[in-house]
DNA sequence: ACCCAGGTGGCCC
DNA sequence: GGGCCACATGGG
């Protein structure tokens, strides 16, 4: 197998992350559909805006796979609006929801699929990528694939000085071969990753109290440390 | 008035 | 296999 020629202690970075914020239980949602529905609201979105997109299409009993079939595009599309892209996404989602209706009867019945199967299924809807349909086996079909984001690859580069253009599929790889394969450890690692990107290793990094500066090559090369004698 | 957010698909080379 | 672009709202 090929990985990366960096060697972090990963362990340790999980531990710093945790301790700083606690364990995260992601993702939140009442329902596998839910969630899966969120994964895909919130690509390049805020939660925010997705949350008010989920209440609205809760409100309106329309948070069901045979409701988003039947509901009109337009309808759909003012439901979700404050989720951004809407008319691409209720586009996307009604031929999704319409797809797994057609090819597997209902959700569980798609997410009974192995995982390698399942993402092929997922992969081949449009509107699922890689980052959406990992997210959607690790937090609603609750298989443990290693979920990597914009986050971990910036927050990754900053530590470790890692290519910032490392391609999703090795640094997922790399993930899971270091890490031991855990449905939890998997769920709550990403979960620190996002919560760290949008406190601490921002764009515009704050990184004075951030929680991995202890560790931090970034921060190290950005804030000398002036000895004290 | 910018910049950013838990990406993706289409098109091009 | 990668680089560039459209897609769109709401919050800082």
């Amino acid at each position: 197998m090929i990985v990366p020629n960096f060697n972090p202690e990963l362990n340790e970075l999980y531990k710093l992350m945790r301790s700083h914020f606690g364990f995260l239980n992601w993702w939140p949602g009442d329902t596998k559909f839910e969630i899966f529905i969120g994964a895909i609201l919130t690509q390049q979105t805020s939660w925010k805006n997705v949350e008010k997109a989920i209440l609205a299409l809760k409100k309106n009993n329309k948070l069901d796979l045979e409701k988003i079939i039947e509901t009109k595009q337009d309808y759909l599309e003012k439901l979700i609006k404050p989720s951004g892209y809407y008319r691409q996404k209720a586009k996307r989602l009604k031929d999704i929801c319409s797809i797994i209706k057609l090819n597997y009867g209902d959700l569980d019945s798609l997410f009974k699929l192995d995982k390698e199967e399942l993402r092929a299924a997922l992969l081949n809807m449009k509107g699922i990528g890689k980052e959406t349909a990992d997210s959607i086996i690790l937090y609603a079909a609750e298989k443990p694939i290693f979920v990597i984001d914009a986050y971990t690859k910036r927050i990754m580069h900053r530590i470790y000085n890692i290519d910032e253009n490392i391609s999703y599929d090795t640094l997922q790889k790399y993930f899971e071969y270091k890490l031991k394969e855990d449905l939890t450890l998997y769920k709550d690692m990403h979960a620190q990753f996002v919560e760290l990107g949008k406190n601490y290793c921002k764009k515009k990094p704050e990184c004075t109290n951030c929680p991995l500066r202890s560790i931090c090559n970034h921060y190290s090369r950005s804030y000398k440390q002036v000895k004290v004698n």
